[in-house]
This record gives C-alpha cells, sequence and structure tokens, in this order.
DNA sequence: GTGAAAGCGCTAACAC
DNA sequence: GTGTTAGCGCTTTCAC
C-alpha cells in the first residue's frame, strides 16, 4: 500500500503549504519564518525552520524570483572556439571561470555558464531579456566590440574581461597588459637580452596593448624595435605549435622570447629544447598568465601575473553596478612579473629576487629570493 | 520629458501583455503564436513573432517554468580543492565543462555552474529540491561516495564523472580505467622497458582501477609488481611536484613511468630533464587525459585518452534519465592510448604507429596502423 | 504575531 | 482561431 498522497497535488514536490499544514500554522507564516523574519514569534519561527529542515525543504526559487521581480543569477559568457581565436579551452580562462563561481556563490548568485559564438549573440541578450539572469559577463572580447556596445547600449547589465579601452560604454575588467608587456621586456633587457622577439597576435586588444609595452621598453633602452622580431602566434593549442615550428626554422636570430600567453610560452620552450637550444642560457623565455602549471614545467617559467580572484570579484562588482544603472567603469588590476628559472641571468652569480612588482606592497602571496 | 509609461507597471521589462496589446490579440495568442502553436493563424502568428522579434522580447522563463511546473536548468557541481585532491583547475574536468555546456546548450538546457566543498553538499540537493535545477551532474568522486549513493537514494537525479563501479544506485559515467591502466603498460612493456613506476593516489577510485589495469598487464608479460615502483603522486600540482622531487631524489631504478595525469607527467618530464635523463631514451613515460596540452610539449607526450564529447553527451543522457526514473547505469566510454615521443621506442628505426587503439572500429578520428 | 488575499508573468484547459 | 479563466508557489500588503 503506497503512502496517502494529498488530494489535489499528486506527486508533486513539497511546497510550503505542506510545511504550514504540518506546523499547523498559514504559509504567510512559514514564508516570513523561513526568510527569518522577526515579526514570527521565535518558538513558531523555531518549529518551522526545524521542519523544513528535517524535511529537506527548500522554497521554490523560480517562484520566489518571480514573485519578487528579479532573479538572483548572473549568467557568464564564455568564447566557443570558432576559429583559431583564443578558445574556451584556454587555461587562464578556465581558471576565471572556477574564480568567478566562488565569487558568484559567496555572494549568493548562481552562475549560468553558456558558450556562444558570434552568430549567437542574441541568445546572450536573451538571457537577460527571458530574466534567467539579471547580468552578464563576458569573458574575452572576441565578441566584436560594437556588439557588446550595443547590448550596453540597450541596458543590457555586462562586465567584460578584456582590454581595459578607454570610451567604452560597458564595464571591463582586465590586467595592465601594457605594464604587463613593459615588465616582461624591462626583465629581458635586465637579463642582458637584446633580440627580443614578441609572440602573440596583435589583433587582440589585450596583445596589442602588451605589444605597445614591450615597444615602451625597448625604446626606453634605447633599442630599436625590429619588426622581425615579431610574430603573430595565435592562442590555440596546435596552430601555435604549428607557427612556432615554421618560426623556428626561420628566425633563428633572438636570444629571448615574450609570449603572450603560458601555453605559447611553454611549447616554444619545447620546441627550443628540440633544436638544441638552452632555455634560459641560449633563450631567454618570458610568459604571460602565470599558470599554475608555470611554476611546474622545467625549467620553471617566469610569467606575467593577473591576480584572478581579484578579477573574479571585480567582475561581479561591474555587472551588479551596471545593473544599478552606474556609469560604466574600467577597472585595471595589478599586473606583476614572476621570476623563474626560464629567464636567470645568465652566466651571473647574483641572486636574483623573485618577484619584480608593480607596487612596493605586492609581496603578498609570493616569497622571496632564492636562484 | 521622459516617456509616458503605462500606468500600472512602471519601468518594467517588457512582457506578453504587451505584444498583446501591440498586435491587437490576448496574451493567449502571444503565447501560443511564440511557442510556435498551429492553432493560430499563419497571419497572427507571424505578426506576433515579428513584433516580439524586433522588439527582443523573450518570454520570462521564471514564470514559463512555473506555470509548467519544472525547470530546463541542470547543474553541473564541481569540486572545490580542498587539500590536494583532484582540484578544479584539473584542465581536463575543464574541457569536460566545456563540453557539457555545449551538450546542454545544443539539447535546450541551460547550465548552473556550482563549486561545493563537502560541508556544503546539502545546497547540492537543494538546487533540486529547490527548482532551480532538474538535475545534477557532479564531476568527480570526491564526494564520498555515501552522500551520492544518499542523493540518488532521496530521488534526486544525478549523474557522476568518476569510476563506473558496479552496484551503485546512481549513473555512472566514466572511462574504461583499467583498461587505460593495461594499455599504457603494455605499450610501455613493449618499449622494452621492464620498471615501471606507477605515479598516481589508489585511494581515489579512478586510481585505483588505472593501478589494477597496470598490475594485470605487468603480471601478463610474466614480470612482478614492485611495491617499490609505486607513489602516491597528488593530482594538484605544486604538491605533485614536490612528490616527484623527493620520489627522484630516493629512487633512480626505473626506465618507465606511468602518471595518472598529463600534468603529473609532464611534470616528470620536466625534472627528469632537470637531472640529466633524457626522455624518451633513458626513461619512457606515458601520462594520462590526452590533454590538448600532451601534443604541444617536447617531447610529445604518449597518454590515455578519453572522449570528452562522448562523456558530456553520457552526462546529460544519464541525468535525464535518472530524473525520469530510470534504474541507474554504467556507461564506460572508449578508452584509448595516443602514441607519441614520450615514449618512442628507444634505438629503434622503425617507423611507429601514432595510435594503438582499444577495439578495429575506434579509427575514427585517430590515424594509422598498428603493430 | 498571524492569516487572508492579491498577484508576479506565463500556460493550458475550456469556451465560443 | 482566439479570448477567458484559473492557477503554478511564493511574498507581501493589509487586516485583525
Amino acid at each position: 500500500m503506497a503512502v496517502m498522497r494529498s488530494e489535489k497535488r499528486p506527486n508533486t514536490r513539497m511546497q510550503m503549504i505542506d510545511i504550514a499544514r504540518m506546523a499547523g500554522v498559514s504559509v504567510s507564516t512559514v514564508s516570513r519564518a523561513l526568510a527569518g523574519s522577526d515579526l514570527v514569534n521565535d518558538a513558531t519561527r523555531k518549529k518551522i525552520v526545524d521542519l523544513a529542515k528535517s524535511l529537506r525543504f527548500s522554497a521554490n526559487v523560480g517562484a520566489q524570483n518571480l514573485r519578487r521581480g528579479q532573479s538572483q543569477t548572473i549568467a557568464v559568457v564564455l568564447p566557443k572556439s570558432n576559429a583559431d581565436q583564443q578558445p574556451v579551452s584556454d587555461p587562464f580562462f578556465i581558471s576565471l571561470l572556477g574564480e568567478l563561481a566562488d565569487a558568484l556563490t559567496s555572494r549568493g548568485y548562481d552562475m549560468l555558464l553558456t558558450r556562444v559564438n558570434e552568430d549567437h549573440i542574441d541568445d546572450v541578450e536573451g538571457l537577460v531579456v527571458s530574466g534567467r539572469a539579471l547580468g552578464i559577463v563576458v569573458i574575452g572580447q572576441w565578441l566584436h566590440h560594437y556588439v557588446l556596445t550595443g547590448l550596453a547600449a540597450r541596458g543590457v547589465p555586462i562586465a567584460v574581461w578584456g582590454a581595459t579601452l578607454p570610451g567604452s560604454n560597458y564595464f571591463t575588467v582586465g590586467g595592465d597588459n601594457r605594464l604587463g608587456g613593459k615588465l616582461a621586456t624591462e626583465h629581458l633587457i635586465a637579463c642582458g637580452r637584446r633580440r627580443i622577439m614578441f609572440l602573440g597576435d596583435t589583433r587582440l586588444p589585450e596583445v596589442a596593448l602588451r605589444f605597445e609595452g614591450y615597444r615602451d621598453a625597448l625604446i626606453g633602452a634605447g633599442y630599436l624595435v625590429n619588426p622581425g622580431l615579431t610574430a603573430a602566434v595565435p592562442f590555440e593549442g596546435k596552430a601555435a605549435r604549428r607557427s612556432l615550428e615554421d618560426l623556428f626554422d626561420h628566425t633563428a636570430d633572438f636570444d629571448a622570447l615574450f609570449a603572450c600567453s603560458d601555453l605559447i610560452a611553454m611549447t616554444a620552450n619545447g620546441l627550443l629544447n628540440a633544436r638544441g637550444l638552452r632555455v634560459p642560457d641560449d633563450v631567454c623565455v618570458v610568459g604571460y598568465d602565470d599558470l599554475s602549471l608555470a611554476s611546474q614545467v622545467h625549467p620553471t617559467l617566469t610569467s606575467v601575473r593577473q591576480p584572478l580572484a581579484a578579477a573574479a570579484q571585480a567582475l561581479v562588482d561591474a555587472v551588479l553596478a551596471a545593473r544599478e544603472g552606474k556609469a560604466p567603469a574600467l577597472v585595471v588590476l595589478e599586473t606583476t612579473l614572476i621570476q623563474r628559472e626560464s629567464s636567470q641571468l645568465a652566466a651571473s652569480g647574483v641572486n636574483k629576487p623573485k618577484v619584480a612588482a608593480r607596487s612596493a606592497k605586492s609581496a603578498k602571496g609570493t616569497k622571496g629570493a632564492k636562484r
């Protein structure tokens, strides 16, 4: 004999009215009690809360949202690897994703993850229009700038990870790409290198800024910028490898590499190795992103670090600010160079510091000196 | 002078009633038209659809779900790196995440991403109980088995990526870990290696199965299983590196490594290199997961591949089946060995095949013969 | 302190 | 074909 069910609602989940009946109160009271309202008698509240807990009851969020006229969900959209652009598999984006999940959860928001390619941009707006999400975090500026501008203009709350370019009408959070490029290049110069290759596709705004930093550093040191020493290596794995192989087959006249991602740097590392070139003795290598992998490979990889947790926090702040109609802002995050083996000063016994920070106070999370 | 707003609903989003008024019909008709019902006059429907499109209108999904009594969202839960267990930053999980996003999106489901640690397991059930999600995909069996069992027993639709252990009361999808371990080890034996180290923490069910495969292969070839040749290297980066350094400092008596993740394999690679050991000449190395990185590093890494896209599809199928109350099933995915440079036959000029597949028909996506 | 009642935006009988 | 109506599960005045 199966358990009897209440007459009208067979087979459905538990809801407030069930709790109400069991507690001998009305739904209003249950609602209030569960919301922690102090309008409810302490004893009553405790009874209801205990009951709900023991029954593993959780109020229907959809109904709550409908009634309250708002949602507690933020959508995060990721690029769908369309071509050779930076794909979602990029570990940097992925780590950012993880941090975003934490940042959102800890603030009580749900995270809706969506991958889109440029054909389906309309769906992104639909996420907000349909009430599924209250705002959107866009990871990567692969979408043409004008699309993001359009979304923002139509009042869709968005916050974008990418190059922080002045004059945009949407919130942007990013590292200081120009500084990052500068730090990396200055470091390589300090290592005594003069023929420093720049590896990255400057069609991407962030890469373009890193190139500017590279150029600034060279010019600042009184060197020339040699166009023969730049290569538009794509971010995506196989393409990157092919591109690098081709490059190394035709160019040998460099003593350092500045790569716009750690993946590119690591791949380059391996290829140099295969060609009998030693890192860092023959070629110093600096990457970008400071993936956790950077400290695990051999040689460990010098890299430009962007603070991920701060990035996630800033993105959440930004999308919430956007939703409140605040004026769009640019958030530029601290960007530091983490020195490791791949760019040790060749033939120098000097005990080098491990971290060259933008500001003096940035030592947190890094430990000092050894070689 | 601001635009006049309709009397009763100031400042709110557009909804069906607005479309209805503009089209001169009732909301029901709008609802039907937008749902593509053929109960609506073609002309009327076209008018409504066009109107909605031009106004970028999208029906409130929360209200739809509430009315329909169901949601179109599936929650994906990821481990929160609590200790030295396989963390979310693991590129394999991440790639799986991307594939899941695609699989869900293409089937019309939204994906809710949540990270949890073991203290907050109750929240996971809340996702379903509160109607936010219709089911849960769990990535990794880091949660104690009994928790998953409890969830399933209480009727929460779950599907788990991990070791496919018979007798469980929930759906499981995973690679053939035992076969993977066997393939890797047999390959190393075929490379002429006899002192093959197993690197992985067998407390994890998946790793334990890989170890069984390793043992099977050794025994099958008539070799002994040497306990001194196994090391519980953790998955997490820094800990893995430390563990490996320690290991190599004390153990030198091996000519091959079978690592339970590509990350471990790559780190080991670098450390061996630093110690003057050549891969594959002195030590052959095989990894697990076949990350895209495996084909980019130098030397390129032989690895056991698990089909990610198929995994994502299977997980979605499974969670939907669970929701329909179907009996829990185990899905074991095809597992193949991808041969690359890190395990080339030493001192042999033979042109080796690139891929050794599990079954003859598995040539899809892999080329070449076998030996 | 608690209950009754209205309604969030939508869908699905049921009428016509 | 289209409109009318009654809720989906919840929150929140407004009474008492």
